[in-house]
DNA sequence: ACCGGATCTGACCGATCGGTCAGACCCTGA
DNA sequence: TCAGGGTCTGACCGATCGGTCAGATCCGGT
């Protein structure tokens, strides 16, 4: 049978995919050339372009497992209302930022220009959801501040600690976004 | 008498600092060329390097108000001592963060590869500083955590609420951050 | 009328960027 | 033995980057 139908990756398309987050954490996206990703590889710059179409193809790779937990968060809080909706959101936000800390953290700071590419644009409107859910859908500007504080905070400081397993970051997380949103528990 | 001794910056001087300002904070600072800049304003991309000995020194003359009052608030800190410092790290940082909200908000994401320079070095020393500050100088890593989230959260959110008043954003921060670090008042 | 400094610009430089391409080097199956 | 697909590379491309430089323009002082 063909069993490598779900093995389209070889171990160079690996690395370079490991390499590239590693790489886009410290100097970010537009702070890394490709010659960076393929140096840190051992490979020629035209090797990482045989297993990704472009720079932008990669980003999208690297972030796609990411995104499409990020979308299953925005379908569970879907389901959900007010105080309801704030604790899931807090919950699965913190779990998603600490299963995916090095994701999230190259995001930063290039966030509004990555988001021009039509494979993220949806996700500005999941974020603005998410912000919603984590002010309690208050429109109240102390509620919407405290919103962002906390997801911002959150995402930005995720990557700080790659060196804290997730079982010890993850309620570090979750206790400060319980106090700072005022949630009932 | 000669009162354009504190004259040394021309109109066009002033118009770069400010597109250059809002350029970096959209586009971050490797993603904006002298030639946007220089777009911005109507000029010439040499025009812009006249006034300015390099790109780098743009920067540098950016950020230099807000380095000095983050250096202020530094000092300020050191004269204080547990509980006392953790508040005035908050007020001040906070006070900040409000007034220099475009400066803070264009160095997102691009901070661990700026600070390389050689003019921001101990700001890195300063902000471990704030950092102990907020948590308390504890370094149990649930208050080294949530000093971070609020102090990262609020950095990269000043930036985002440009159309409020001052007045009424400060003490939207200054509440989510009392409440995220447990500042007893 | 002339000069000197300040301001500004177009043309240009070397370096590096993302991306293309023809071909070399495997390895496997016929 | 050979054909062919997968993998990889050096050489190259046009564009853009930050930065330099000689010179044009303007303007106040002498």
């Amino acid at each position: 049978m063909l069993e490598d139908m779900a093995r389209p990756t070889t171990a160079t398309h690996d690395e370079l995919l490991a390499a590239a987050a590693r790489r886009f954490g410290v100097t970010g996206y537009k702070g890394t050339s490709l010659q960076d990703i393929a140096r840190e590889v051992g490979c020629s710059k035209a090797t990482v372009l045989y297993h990704f179409a472009s720079k932008d193809a990669l980003l999208c790779e690297l972030m796609a497992p990411a995104i499409t937990m990020l979308e299953e968060l925005d379908a569970r809080i879907a389901a959900h209302t007010g105080a309801g909706a704030q604790r899931v959101a807090a919950d699965g936000f913190v779990d998603l930022a600490v299963r995916f800390r090095r994701e999230i953290a190259l995001l930063r700071g290039e966030f509004p220009d990555l988001l021009q590419q039509p494979a993220f644009t949806h996700i500005q409107q999941i974020s603005e959801r998410l912000v919603a859910a984590f002010a309690g859908f208050s429109d109240r500007p102390e509620a919407r501040v405290a919103a962002l504080v906390v997801l911002a905070g959150i995402a930005e400081t995720c990557g700080e600690f790659l060196d804290i397993p997730d079982e010890q970051l993850r309620p570090a997380l979750l206790a400060v976004a319980y106090r700072a949103l005022e949630v009932t528990t």
